[in-house]
DNA sequence: AGCGGTCACGACTGGAGAGA
DNA sequence: TCTCTCCAGTCGTGACCGCT
């Protein structure tokens, strides 16, 4: 049986009168001369079908994996469901510019047809109505040819269609402008998008590369560092660093970031999660210098005196510190420094961001446990280089620090002993090899993390975005360096280039350039009362007054544009409207009755 | 089985408005 | 200019029903 190939026999706009309609129950439909059809070689009688199949005759069976390419829809042919008939039939008319439709679609059966005055349908049926666990349906008629011309803008050319075909571009390319989009689709389908369009199709695409991202926080129980920690453990001194970075993905919020130092004083990143006098104040060793900084902050500025005073200095000033931490660090550079180096994540769904952390800290580990198994001496070559330069006086910077002041080294020399010896042993090499010993071990599958089904389901933080572009760069304070520096457009005069009246720009061009017409909306079935447009006073007889500079004629709407304005929607709903930037158990609302 | 009609629901969409 | 969110309209879908 070779079946009527409805793909194949694309005469669109063809001039044939008769149609080659072929029905496999032989019913005469729309005057279709069914003797004539049963006299060709290619047709059946939808009877013989099922007698051949009742008899074991193969059928053509559409795969959904290799015909989706080029779906050729044959009558007899065989589909797994109705979803996949639907589905190779829209594929069908988005290949060829067709845009088909199901206008009878039900559990037994499913008519598909291009358009009102196009004559190409399909009409298909359960292969067995009387069994519930068959699904398979069948091709039982159809009108290969089409009597109508092709189509631009192609419903079936879903956001999410496009996403599938462009992950690929994405995945190379992850600039690729949604311009760029809009062109390909309109070169590769000949179809027509507009940008809405093409920004879901960019999100959905994103979505298959990267997961989605509610789906992802539920994972996060699962989802464990656990050799992070156990590097810590082993070697690094009781010093974290804790700080945040701004997400830039969906749901927003922060990293929280937890940094410890390593034996070379370098970042080992544990888990994900003022001025002159102030610094003076900061680095005093002893407390006597310290108080000796803050009476000179008194006298100068009491305001920040006051503040500093209620902080307490075991949490900022090195005079303070506990030795137990044997380190004399006052900054967090070292969660900074985590922060750049996890910068490229900080946009993703959170296991991805996550995942490319760990990749991060997997590299990390390797390249210092490689770079430690080079030195030479005992002692971390930072280290080493502090120590030969150790010129600080302050006995306490031993106790602090754990590297032996100028001093004590000199007691040392005239003992005749090895300095690197009285150096704590968090320094040495082999400390630092041992902080390194651990992998971050790639983490299996999804599918093979343990199921914490007892414990409470992880929902994103509860979010209303509000309009407009959400902010990715964080604002700086003013006080921080600008990265960008650009002049005020205070006091200069606005001009649209288009109509090239001064006074306004385009989003405020009432002119037909512009096409900013003030619209009225939520009155249904109300004419709208819009600003006449100089070619409308033109027709109403009123005098035009054309803007004089303009050298260009103003593109009037198409009539679709027209009866788009004409039905504009209805205005928002002015009810009550939360915004939340940033996700948080406490509701901000801002209420306007 | 083929076909026509109605209706509720919801996915999808275009456009407005806004920030970067 | 580009990108983003929200709103409301459009229209496809599925579930009915009934007639031929």
């Amino acid at each position: 049986m070779s079946g009527s190939d409805v793909s194949g026999s694309d005469v669109s706009g063809s001039d044939s009168d008769v149609s080659e309609r072929v029905s496999l129950d032989g019913l005469d439909m729309d005057g279709i001369e069914v003797d004539e059809l049963c006299d060709r070689d290619d047709s059946v009688r939808l009877d013989s079908a099922h007698e051949s199949n009742s008899d074991g005759q193969n059928w053509p069976e559409f795969n959904l994996e290799n015909d989706m390419s080029n779906p050729r829809l044959k009558v007899g042919m065989l589909f797994k469901s109705k979803d996949s008939l639907k589905e190779a039939a829209k594929q069908y008319g988005r290949l060829n510019s067709y845009l088909i439709k199901f206008p009878k679609n039900d559990l037994r059966r499913l008519k598909a047809v291009c358009n009102e005055k196009c004559s190409w349908f399909i009409w298909a049926s359960k292969l067995n109505p009387n069994d519930p666990t068959d699904q398979t349906c069948q091709i039982r008629s159809s009108n290969p040819n089409h009597t109508c011309s092709k189509v631009y803008k192609n419903r079936n050319v879903t956001s999410s269609w496009i996403g599938e075909q462009y992950k690929e571009k994405f995945i190379a390319d992850p600039d690729y402008s949604l311009k760029s989009l809009q062109q390909d689709v309109k070169r590769d389908f000949c179809c027509l998008v507009s940008q809405a369009k093409c920004r879901r199709a960019k999100l959905r695409a994103l979505e298959l590369i990267e997961g989605a991202h509610k789906a992802q926080y539920e994972k996060i129980y699962e989802y464990l560092l656990e050799a992070c920690k156990d590097g810590y453990r082993i070697g690094c001194r009781r010093i974290v660093g804790l700080d945040g970075c701004f997400l830039k993905g969906y749901y927003g919020g922060y990293l929280l970031a937890t940094v410890g130092i390593d034996a070379n004083n370098g970042i080992y990143p544990l888990a994900y999660e003022l001025k002159y006098l102030l610094w003076k104040a900061a680095r005093a060793s002893t407390t006597r210098e310290f108080d000796d900084t803050m009476d000179e902050l008194r006298k100068t500025n009491q305001h920040d005196y006051n503040w500093l005073k209620k902080k307490n200095p075991t949490h900022w000033s090195r005079s303070h510190f506990s030795v137990k931490s044997h380190s004399d660090m006052l900054v967090d550079n070292l969660s900074e420094s985590f922060n750049k180096v996890i910068l490229e994540a900080r946009g993703k769904p959170i296991l991805t961001m996550m995942e490319t952390v760990k990749t991060k800290i997997m590299l990390l580990i390797v390249k210092k446990k490689e770079e430690a198994g080079k030195w030479k001496g005992i002692l971390c070559p930072k280290i080493k280089k502090k120590l030969d330069v150790n010129i600080k006086d302050s006995l306490r910077n031993w106790d602090l620090t754990g590297i032996p002041c100028m001093h004590a080294l000199a007691v040392i020399h005239v003992k005749n002993e090895f300095p690197e010896t009285y150096v704590q042993t968090w320094y040495t090499k082999q400390t630092q090899l041992q902080i390194y010993s651990n992998f971050v071990s790639p983490v299996k599958g999804p599918k093979q993390w343990a199921s914490l089904s007892n414990m409470l389901l992880i929902l994103p933080p509860p979010l209303r975005r509000p309009p407009g572009r959400p902010t990715k760069v964080r604002r700086k304070e003013p006080d921080e360096l600008q990265t960008t520096e650009r002049l005020s457009k205070r006091g200069v005069e606005m001009r649209y280039s288009k109509c090239k009246i001064i006074g306004h720009n385009k989003r405020s061009c009432k002119w037909e350039v512009g096409q900013n017409i003030p619209v009225k909306r939520h009155q249904v079935g109300v004419r709208t009362q819009q600003q006449a447009t100089p070619s409308q006073q033109a027709q109403q007889g009123a005098p035009i007054q054309l803007p004089t500079a303009s050298t260009q004629i103003p593109t009037a709407p198409t009539h679709q544009e027209a009866a788009l304005r004409q039905k504009l929607p209805l205005k928002r709903k002015s009810t009550t409207t939360t915004v939340r930037w940033m996700p948080s158990t406490q509701e901000s609302s801002m209420t306007d009755h």
